[in-house]
DNA sequence: ATGAAAGCGCTAACAA
DNA sequence: TTGTTAGCGCTTTCAT
């Protein structure tokens, strides 16, 4: 039969169960979408037994057009691989369905130039919404014309949110990055930790800067200070904490009590590097991180850091999205301490 | 300007393109895309000049539609906030994205009701391809059902790729899990382990039976008996094997002298269980996990598992769904030894 | 309530 | 090389 050797390949279309069911494909329509409720309880039993039967499936594509809109909110991460950002794109994920939208990836890999691609091509989707969770550097001309794509694209119709990252222009959800850090630099000098060194990755990142300055005021407060040599530099990574640590001078880390690391795979990063060095966490020093990322579970000991309820950004990112709630919300960190940095003394 | 308030949430089309450089609309759409070079240097300039002034991006919807075909190929998981998943992604998209493609995550969660109408939708997406990655529960029923659905995207011209052993009846790339689990026996039994405990998800997951039956033949070759009793099933997860382990007999406990948990997940959930009960491993018992995933680098003692190298997963995925490779194609599965399992004696 | 017909933005013959 | 003209599959006025 070389009609149906002919259709082998071609999908099961509207007009064919229009067809099928004896139907105009207007009637068709109306039916196998919800719209103007306004069809017979016959005809549309009709259409919808031809659909079932042919195995019909909507062209989301076709329909997309036709309507001049997805559902589709695009979530830009830095790194998929990572515990941080597939929480979030679950969390994402999970709220996303129940507004009835679905949620695509895309990866920035931190890289400005790449991101602006990426905005390119997610505009070229139609995306209904782009969500940049992406925590990439920012040179001043890059942001420019990061912020360039982005407003093309709110012209065309689309909505951006940012999850925090503030100098750019549009919506956002800010992540307490300031409060979290600030009350971790209060509870490591209530702990007693006096001395201590920021392992920081690229300062340009305005998270980043937060953390430090969030943390810097949080011992302030306790009539801490932290001198700009404790502040280390590093490649914003794991490996980078371990390198940076592996090559710290013996009297640099003689001397600290405490090791804060701007995020957990960082922290996790410099735990790896200080038994490197045969130094155990916490007895020869104590070490802290921010996140509070899924692995921490099974890190022992228990390491000390600030948590982002990535669950709440998941619902809120959709709230915004959907215009459910107005941006911007600030989204709570709170300090949880673990035996990475004990009581000290 | 009333019309450039208009125009707001207008998207520029080819159209507009076109009219703006003064040519047709078949000619900026044969400069804007690649296809058939025949256009001359100067219109070329013109429409180039046109879309970037106009901030033109592609509806690739409408692009899609007309070609009959996407470049979308969709990742069907048990679930994103998962190393192993994240990981795999990763690699997927890494690949992908050299072949042109790009993909979109869909997340399963273990329910085969649930993967059903996840790849309907993906038909309705005209995804090119689906690689279905997600180790789902299988009923005889269900099975059928997803199958069938399978095969009406097939019948569409869609391509269905299944990672890991199945048996529905499509492309598969095999991970050796079979042969993975039975060079880890032999592994444990060189070291001098003979009594051991495995941590059995649902054995109607393919992989977890594989993963048992490689583990008792790679036994038996050693002339190791691994007795019926000795499998203990929980729920496939790290929750499922702390509580198994938590509620174990002492007795049984006491006997044993290593434990094998069915992936990494349930391993590291098995030394939470057995911290509980204030055992340490590899002192108290030593315990093997299977695939490797990421968060092992940081969990202490090491943990002996069995590595599934994702990174080349992710690549013959991709050079499967291009059709530069024929499935079925063996990912070897390697042992890798570490503190957990020290040498018995 | 139902259908005819005109789009949606783009591509791909086919002519010119 | 370039433009004209049909579509692609679906939605949505606008009649009926």
């Amino acid at each position: 039969m070389p009609s149906a050797e002919q259709a082998r390949f071609r999908p099961v279309t509207l007009a064919d169960v229009a067809r099928s069911a004896g139907v105009s494909q207007a009637t068709a329509s109306r039916v196998v979408n919800g719209s103007a409720r306004s069809v017979s309880p016959a005809l549309t039993q009709s259409v919808l037994a031809a659909a079932e039967e042919l195995g019909y499936a909507t062209n989301v594509q076709a329909q997309a057009v036709a309507r001049g809109t997805t559902t589709t909110v695009a979530l830009l991460v830095s790194d998929i691989a990572t515990d941080y950002f597939s929480s979030m794109a679950a969390a994402v994920m999970a709220n996303a369905e129940r507004a009835g939208l679905d949620v695509t990836i895309a990866v920035g890999e931190r890289r400005m130039e790449r991101e602006i691609e990426l905005v390119r091509a997610l505009r070229a989707q139609r995306a209904r919404a782009i969500v940049m969770a992406e925590t990439g550097f920012q040179t001043p001309e890059g942001a420019d014309r990061l912020a360039e794509e982005l407003r093309a694209y709110e012209r065309g119709g689309g909505k951006v949110v940012i999850v925090s990252r503030t100098q750019l222009p549009f919506d956002h959800l800010d992540l307490d990055n300031v409060g979290g850090a600030r009350k971790l630099g209060g509870a490591l000098a209530r702990l007693g930790y006096r001395r201590f060194l920021v392992l920081a990755g690229d300062r340009r990142l305005v998270t980043m800067h937060d953390r430090i300055e969030g943390f810097r005021s949080g011992l302030a407060e306790r009539g801490i200070d932290l001198p700009e040599e404790a502040v280390v530099a590093c490649d914003f990574s794991w490996e980078g904490a371990r390198r940076a640590v592996s090559e710290l001078d013996d009297a640099v880390l003689e001397r600290t009590e405490a090791i804060f690391a701007l995020n957990d795979e960082m922290a996790l990063g410099a735990i790896a590097g200080l038994r490197g060095r045969g130094m155990q966490v916490p007895r020869d020093v104590a070490v802290a991180g921010f996140d509070d990322i899924r692995s921490l579970r099974d890190v022992t000991p228990g390491l000390t850091t600030v948590r982002i309820p990535l669950a709440e950004v998941g619902a809120l990112v959709v709230d915004v999205v959907t215009g459910r709630r107005d941006a911007p919300a600030l989204v709570p960190a709170t300090v949880v301490l673990r035996d990475s940095t004990p009581l000290l003394g």
